[in-house]
DNA sequence: GGAAATTCATTCGTATGCAAATGATATCAA
DNA sequence: TTGATATCATTTGCATACGAATGAATTTCC
């Protein structure tokens, strides 16, 4: 096999080159998790122009105590997947605002307990319409089908 | 019309009740903005069980400045989308590693131009097949025909 | 040429987000 | 019962993330 094969050298480099076609070749803006922090900043970015006065953890919390009514701290920081010292904060803040009250359970002495005053009530019910608006806006860049498939692909993936 | 019509009343609510099927039902789990902040969650922490010792803005910059080479540091966050408070700190924590160095751009005063180091350069050739890697974890969830069609809905979103 | 607008970078303040350590309380198990 | 474990909450430290204000340098435009 001397040189004169030419053609069969060339065949066998596509091949290699074939086996590993990005072995040089690393797109920072194609890899999932860029992407992924991307579209949470755009959709932090929606629903700050839409609801200024409060962040999407806050509304979070306070839709979920909606849901559930009183909880305890980290058992509601678990429905909205924010771990303790997390969860602390945002409370923390809803309180000093007058939307949820604390309290200490009777039994297990450890468990703070969370839940809406009536301002924080009026608040996450004033508020939902707009949070709507928000998924909408968010997913605008999608067909309603397509809005469908990305929904059930993300879930499988969150 | 009197109250003998009354299955022509019930008809008309099953109506007004189709139009707004969800007045009162607001489910924070299925709302693309909690989804996205837990699938962003998801990928940070795969991230960090594969890449210990540098975070995914971190990487980011890195990654970039290998495809660019030298830029000034707000056209690197323009670039990794990071605003110029947020590249700031990420860049002032990886020249405290030793990973980019810093100079002043020669025409024009105000810029401030980052490059690999020699070092920063060997880190992140060797990280990033662990990087393919954390792409992989993230979209496992997902068939290779679901994640192609994720990954166009999301840059989409994006 | 020079005032106005723009760009680059920094700083400050506020808000997640998480690991790790700590203390108080509750539960489990030998 | 009591000693080991586990759970709940807090605190500290570090790292994004961004709005707003500031200062320095450049560009635009009349």
């Amino acid at each position: 096999m001397g040189w004169a094969a030419v053609s069969a050298e060339d065949n066998l480099l596509e091949l290699v080159e074939a086996e590993e076609p990005d072995e040089n070749d690393y797109r920072l803006q194609e890899q999932v998790g860029f992407i992924l922090r991307k579209a949470h900043q755009r959709h932090v970015s929606i629903f700050a122009a839409h609801i200024a006065d409060l962040t999407p953890p806050q509304f979070a919390a306070l839709a979920k105590l909606r849901d559930v009514g009183e909880t305890s701290q980290n058992q509601l920081g678990s429905l909205i997947a924010m771990d303790a010292a997390t969860v602390k904060g945002v409370i923390d803040r809803l309180k000093a605002r007058g939307f949820v009250e604390l309290s200490k359970h009777e039994i297990d002495k450890r468990r703070l307990l969370v839940n809406l005053t009536a301002e924080g009530r009026d608040a996450i019910e004033r508020l939902i319409p707009l949070a709507r608006e928000i998924t909408q806006e968010t997913l605008a860049p999608l067909s309603a089908k397509e809005a469908a498939i990305f929904m059930k692909l993300l879930a499988k993936l969150a």
